[in-house]
Order: structure tokens, then sequence, then C-alpha cells
DNA sequence: TGTACATCAGTGAACGCGCGTTCACTGATGTAC
DNA sequence: TGTACATCAGTGAACGCGCGTTCACTGATGTAC
């Protein structure tokens, strides 16, 4: 047994990947992708360089494993609406729906940033992995607001995400301070607009109620 | 007088470095950020990698060079608003504003594309230059908005700047395929909040008429 | 428990390749007279 | 206009560096008896 903290060798090895796959992402969101090599992630994780082969078949592959980490672990309810239902009523739905989403995002500001630059990379594994996460999330979405019978639901879930995705960018970047202005202003600029489109369609129907 | 095409020398000279900036967003178009070499670059030019040299310091200087192009050329009231002013009524105007920012976006796809896609890389020349045109867009509508006495103007320039980011990129991606329903989407959530803000703040004060 | 052997995560060294960068050279363009 | 010289955009060849990838080896962990 080494001085060091031991376990079985199957742990070991464990440990070893994921203090790869964490150097990744540390890599990427302190020197960006361009310094993204086998030799700084391994550096990264304190290990020697060779190393990054006993895990990972290249760099494609270590970044496959990274997504799928972060997708399991980290992301999976990121850009999530589903934990709204049955918080009260309708306008606090939406609220809670927005609120928590950017919270989540807020949470974990290194990896939202790397989200943020990365989710549109088509050709790493770690951008179509983020690609993936950000369908699911509008799928997830027009299905539940089609639920609630909001007309459009389709084209509500891609402004909404967008709106979503761009107040956490701005908070981020510091150019919104104030994050329940925003969150109002989305919950405002929604139920409004649900709203006129269901008088619209149906100028008896119930909307919802502002407070 | 070579049987090419000719020209004064420093005509010619130019002609080469239009040629090695186009090849560099074309490079980065069709084989992304991790191929973009020198080599790369002068092969889709037409010309020897070393001429790279002589109109470049470096890959740093080339895409600064782009940057300054495309800020320049291409992309400058991309995502502006300006021209819709004095287009008639209120409303009118919103709605043009939006719809020509989106024309303009998608008069050119491929430029497009990477400027989504690299808009927010912090580590290159081109991104900052990309972040600057988004910013200074930002900067412009919310002033625009604030002259039309419009409340929480900085705040509405975020979602609006995303919501049209996010309706370009669905539409490149095809998962929004009408775009006059999206435009008129983001209409109606403006101009519904921006009248609830007005009606909440002086209850009698004049709003924005729908049609 | 103890001993002898097997396994395997991690490593140092070596290698080849692609890339950035430099340089002497070429031939067309520009200029002086 | 014509001739001799100067300039310079573009090039082929060469070089060094950093990176990815491989491999024989080590020493700790695991296992059989």
């Amino acid at each position: 047994m080494s001085a060091a903290k031991s376990g079985s060798r199957k742990a070991n090895k464990e440990r070893t990947r994921q203090k790869l796959i964490q150097a990744t992402l540390t890599v990427l969101h302190k020197q960006g992708a361009s310094a993204l090599t086998t030799g700084r992630i391994a550096a990264e994780a304190g290990v020697a360089q060779p190393t990054f082969y006993v895990h990972f078949n290249g760099m494609d592959d270590a970044l496959s494993q990274t997504a799928a980490q972060v997708a399991e672990e980290s992301l999976q309810n990121l850009v999530g609406f589903r934990s709204a239902v049955g918080v009260g009523s309708p306008i606090e739905m939406i609220r809670y729906a927005f609120a928590s989403s950017i919270d989540n995002l807020m949470e974990q500001p290194e990896l939202t940033e790397l989200y943020l630059r990365h989710r549109l990379d088509v050709d790493s594994p770690l951008g179509r992995g983020w690609t993936e996460i950000t369908n699911k999330a509008r799928a997830d979405l027009a299905e539940d607001l089609k639920r609630m019978s909001i007309p459009e639901s389709t084209l509500f879930s891609e402004l909404i995400v967008a709106q979503v995705i761009g107040t956490v960018e701005g908070l981020l970047h510091k150019r919104i301070v104030d994050k329940d202005a925003a969150v109002e202003m989305m919950v405002l600029q929604t139920v409004l607009t649900v709203n006129h489109y269901l008088v619209k369609r149906e100028p008896q129907s119930a909307v919802i109620a502002l407070d």
C-alpha cells in the first residue's frame, strides 16, 4: 500500500478518470479550446501525459466521456422546466420555472460559461452533447406548454429557452444585475402573450391571472 | 504583365489579402476552428502557405483583420434596430425592427452560423470582435428604447437581442419554420409587456396600439 | 497468515507528423533617366 | 519610347517545436495456495 490515499485498483482508476474529466473542463475554461491538449489535461489532473491514454482512446473519446459525465451529473435539468409542475397558481408555476432554471445555471458559473461558449460546437463531442441537452429541454418545454393548452407551444419554447439562455449570459457577463427583474419581465412577456393568443382564439377563454 | 488578371501591385496585394480573409471564414465554416491552420487558409485561397506571412503576422493578426473586415462590411447592422426609425406606426416600427434584423442575418447564413458559434470566443480576436458588435447592438437598442420612453430599456434590450439571436438560431437549424409567426410573437411579447409596464407606472398613459 | 506469482495503473523515453516560421530566391511590376 | 535598375508579392525548401501516440518497464494491488 502506498503512502497516498488508497483503495481498490478499480476505484483508484475511476478516481483518476474523474480527475482527467474535471481537468478537461478546467483546461477548457481556463485556457480555451485551442489550448486543450492531452499534455495540459494530464498536467492539470496531476498525472503523467501518457496516463491520458490509459483512460481514453484520444481527445474525442475524452470529450465524449466528459460530455456523458456533464449530461448525467451537472446539466440534465439545467435548462429544465419540469420541476415547476404543481408549484401553485399558474403564474407562480411559470415564475418558478424561469427562476429555477436560471438559478440552476448560475449555481455552476464556470460550467455554464463553457456551455454557453461551446453549445453550438458541432465538431466536438462535448458541443454535440450540449446541443442535445438544449434540444431536449426545448422539446420537453414545448410538450409541457402543449399539455397546459398553450397555443404555439413549439415557438414559445424556442423563445423562452432563448430568453433563459440570454438572461444567464447577461447575468454571467454582468450586463444584467437584477435577476428578479429579468425573471419578472420574462414571466410577464410569456403570460401576457399567452393570454393574448388565448383570447384571440376564443374570446371567452380563461386567461392566466397576473397575481 | 502576366497572363492572369493584373492591376497595380498594391491592388493585387489587396486582392490576395481579401482572398485570405474570405478563406479564413470558409475554412472556419467548413472545417471548424480546430482545423484553422495557416496552410489550410492559404490552400483555400489558392496561394502557397508562406504567402500567409506576407499579409499577416500570424493567426491572431489574420483573425483580427478578418474581424475588422466582418465588422466593417458584413455585420455592422446585422443585429441593428436603427433602420426602423420612422417606418410608420409604433407597432409597425417594432415589427420592422425585428423582421429586418432577422432578414439581415438570414441573408448570409454561413457567416451568421459562424457568428452564432463563435460570438463568445473570448480567446480569439474574431470572437472578441463579434462580442463587441453584439454589445454595441444591445447598447444602441437600449438607447433607442429609452428615447421612445420605454421603461426598463436595458433589460428589454437584453431580452430582445436574445430573442432575435435565438430565433435566427432556430431558423438556421430548421427548428423554426415560420419566420413571420416568430416575428409576430416577438412583437406581441414586446408590445404587450411595454404596455403593461406603462400602465402600471401611470394608469392613464398612452399604450402602443396593437393594430 | 505467509509466500509466490499475476495483473495492471501509471510512467519515462522515444518517435513521427503537422504546423508555424524563416529565408534566399524569382519574376513581374514600378521607376529613373 | 526604351533601357537599366529597384522593388516587392509570392514561393520552395528547410527547420524546430509541440503534440499525439506507442512501448517497455515499474511497483503497487490482487490472487492462489
